[in-house]
DNA sequence: TTGACTCCCATGTAATCCCATGATATCCCT
DNA sequence: AGGGATATCATGGGATTACATGGGAGTCAA
């Protein structure tokens, strides 16, 4: 899984080093990296290639003209499949560079499934209104079991 | 599978590179490349000849006579089967580049199973319109739900 | 013979590979 | 438990290759 935070330096060719209990994940699996515009934030979302192969075919399944297949359809398409260099590095393509504003620092961020990258001042701003949130309305409901009905 | 976007020229001769790693793609499973009208936009799309064969079966599994078969039928007999120069460019036929309106610029856009190919116009286009869906409806429910079975 | 299509070669740019380095963490032996 | 040896990790930069694109020569058909 995709755990812990930390920050890489993005070099002057937009290459940074997946942390690398990331990449182990990865590669336990024998999996490509996909890279991502995320659909609820202004960062960017790298996730396993059968993960992105599962909403492939979600599409099929539904509706090809209703708005969430068109929505879905635009996220493939600001979906890239990365490589690894020999050190652990990708390069971030140059749309998602700009989509998620980064420059030369990125916050990786797990959240299980999929991780975030960010940049600094953006991540700041989101873990401040987290804290925010948490001060205001209090800790979250978590389930961690499903109620058996 | 077909990911990214990528913004293409087309030359003179009707002449545009496919993107390397959609062709890596058909390269693997070794599959000839099929251009054909889009049925829902002003777009060509692109698949392999495996899945253009299951849009075709489709197609035999309906009302022969309905005017749904008919229309398909009629959009079909447009498909082309295209050929890579040896620096990976295909042409792409005149019934083609009328259709969707090309001239000296291709976008690809790749989708998953296939791709679209659109003029930069009507690119943007679309693009805007899916970000309006997505500030409106916010994110498909599918892809709020962590793991899909 | 002319027009269209295909194959072949040329080229600048951008991406990828490869080697090097310092820092940190991990191991291992006493 | 210390403390040196070793592995892992994040980073930098140069060399090499791949890619997208341009143009010309050869080929076939009307």
């Amino acid at each position: 899984m995709f755990l812990s935070t930390s920050h890489n330096k993005i070099d002057l060719k937009s290459r940074v080093s997946i942390p690398a209990s990331y990449r182990l994940f990865l590669e336990k699996s024998s999996e490509p990296l996909i890279l991502f515009k995320s659909l609820q934030f202004k960062c960017l979302e790298g996730t396993s290639f059968t993960r992105m192969q599962r909403y492939i075919d979600a599409i099929d399944e539904m509706d090809a003209m209703s708005d969430d297949a068109f929505v879905l359809r635009m996220m493939m398409a600001d979906s890239f499949e990365t490589k690894f260099d020999a050190s652990g590095r990708i390069v971030i393509p140059e749309t998602l560079m700009n989509f998620a504003e980064l420059s030369d620092k990125a916050v990786f961020m797990g959240i299980g499934e999929s991780f975030y990258i960010w940049n600094l001042t953006e991540y700041k701003k989101q873990y401040q209104k987290s804290l925010k949130i948490l001060e205001e309305k209090g800790p979250p409901k978590l389930f961690l079991k499903k109620k058996i009905e």
